[in-house]
DNA sequence: TATGAATGAGTCTTCATTCAT
DNA sequence: TATGAATGAAGACTCATTCAT
């Protein structure tokens, strides 16, 4: 991420700079914001183009196809970041609740409240269009971190700190609140004031929380 | 447009002639199961009116354009479901645990599992070519259905079941899995063998279970 | 040929006119033309709907590509007319050589003098981009001339008409002529006086003459 | 244009510094090679820059636009072999049967069966297009060509050999086969089983022989 | 009311050509 | 002189929408 500019120079020091290395990564980031912005089939490769401050003709000297250039924008911006994360847990020292809660941060604030976010909804919307893609996205995003959310649910109970629950089941019910998030965040953008403020974050770790502690009284001792 | 009758009319009187005011309802249907299958802008015109049964030129003799019949299908689909839903739960008797619990089943048979779950998923992904509908949608059924919640879980806290927790961010757990369930299955179609695994009814009961028992084990006594 | 009109109405009616049966046959009329006009590829599709008389996505109403329309013209245009001509020759008395020069002269007003003659030269031309046409046009239209004219030839060798030279061979002979004139015609338009001055029907009886009787002055006796 | 060398300079003086002066030609010649492979509208610029091992800019910086390059390749390629061939039978002794003869071996062996034929092939596909081509064509090799065999033809008859025929149209029957061929080997590439077994040389020499000797039985003394 | 042939604006994609280096 | 990244006009094709019947 930090090798690519954000957005193209305001101030371009001339129309035609050679830059084929950076070119890939400037279109998909632009490719990445107006995906997410307004769905795949809804952004024009032209405006794909203009947003990276190149012409519609560049566009597809980098990439064959638009659909083949969403598949780069998934490749590089979904799994990158995701295999980048989670191996710091392996060596996490102290209470299980305090490992699931500093992880959800983690994934919020490096992927959740990322565009990267806004491209698990894309996949999730045009699952159907590239189903290849969702498998893709299966396999190399949902999978290894299901497995990561697994094992620390399972360190929890191995260690007497939680129940002995279907982990499999348990790990969904975490992995639904942070499609959750996402979703909700790039679909309902702020059409309700309701809306305005709702708190990802504070969900997320209420969530955890009632998960944890469950929300029935323990019997009166 | 508000006049289209939403199921088979109950009394078919023949009014006119053979069924034209069934039209607009057999088109809503066939436009509803395609954009729920196909997406919004995979699914062309012809293809509504074909499985509808009619031609090309009499869908827009009952819509203005896509766009319209698409806002036609969330509106009839959606208020037809979730209003009929909900209210019989004000004279429910017994815990409030299993208030929640038959509240999930019956939404999870009555729309959930139906395609007008596939339509959540649908507003979802077209959230941001159709603001309007998106804040309709919000106004109309994730309110009344947060609120309906809201109530049920509020019950538990009076009646001393449950504890004072958060309402609105509890409730907030409780509709991540329902949205989830919907999003996955009108998704991840069965790219996996772990999805075809993946069993929404059962997800949603751990999911309650867990929300109210909690996974951390109580302090031994 | 005689279905289709030549040119669109130069007073059309009204500006839609229905004509789902007559459409296909003024397009691919169009198209002839056009391609022998101008090439293949030169030729744009909305050209050609142009001189239909139609827009350009009623051309592709009826044929899916513009490939699809090149193979259209030359299966409706030439297979047609050669599959028309040919078999009247089976009944014909007299000696071969009058068959010969009947045959050739049948030839070049049916086909060789036509539009259809054009699709030969294009045939050939394009025969490199479209070699399932090149081979189609082979089995369909050479292999049945050869076969004809091989029959005529053989006929003249067992009346003891003809010298009993290698029949294969001596077909060639003929066709190359009757191949030179199209591509003579269709591409040295007028470029020079002489070929302005050139008959094409003279040629090939000439051409037949000369084959018949050679241009060796016989030993004198 | 004109002064571009056609053939690899017998003495490369090494003027400036590599072979500076030899790109044109290796342009032309790896044009000339696509154009006949793949036509010429099929043949992408770029392609010819590659097959000279040139850049595409260095294309362009010897030939204006793809015309251009077109219209140097048939002047370079047509002339150049063109040219060279034919003074020679001023001096030919022997019978005016075995001079046709051996000019054709020698024409099929130097230009009908080298890349040259092909050029002849791209002139007519492409004589639409480039209507002063097929002008500068017919100039510059057809007329010359027809004025050798006619200067050849008329010897036979002044020396009582062949029958005083219609020159100029005799000529055209010896013509046809070498476009036939030329277009044949160019065109119809080995779609049959049929073609590969035509054998153009054998082809060519029969012809001549029916032309010479005539297909019809000279009456029985 | 229903049809479906026709339309043409809109979009992706190609490729000859340019030009800063 | 040579490069090759960038351009943008051009063309194939799609599909929502119209309208004569």
């Amino acid at each position: 991420m930090s090798v690519q500019p954000l957005s193209p120079d305001p101030v371009p020091t001339a129309r035609r700079e050679r830059r084929k290395e950076a070119r890939p990564g400037e279109l998909i980031q632009a490719a990445l914001e107006l995906f997410v912005e307004k769905g795949f089939s809804a952004t024009r490769s032209e405006e794909v183009a203009a947003r990276a401050g190149v012409s519609k003709g560049t566009l597809f000297l980098y990439f064959q196809t638009k659909e083949d250039l969403f598949r780069e924008v998934i490749r590089t911006r979904l799994v990158d970041h995701f295999l980048a994360w989670g191996q710091e847990f392996e060596e996490f020292q102290g209470p299980t609740e305090d490992m699931l809660r500093s992880g959800l941060l983690a994934w919020w604030e490096r992927i959740g409240n990322t565009p990267a976010g806004g491209l698990t909804k894309l996949v999730l919307s045009e699952s159907h269009n590239f189903p290849e893609i969702a498998a893709y996205y299966q396999t190399s995003v949902v999978q290894p971190g299901r497995e990561l959310l697994g094992r620390i649910l399972q360190r929890g109970i191995d260690r007497g700190e939680f129940r002995a629950v279907d982990v499999s089941q348990a790990v969904m019910s975490v992995v639904s609140a942070m499609v959750f998030v996402m979703t909700w965040k790039h679909s309902i953008v702020s059409c309700t004031e309701q809306n305005a403020a709702f708190d990802p974050l504070a969900f997320l770790m209420t969530h955890v929380d009632l998960l944890l502690h469950g929300l029935q009284r323990p019997p009166s001792p």
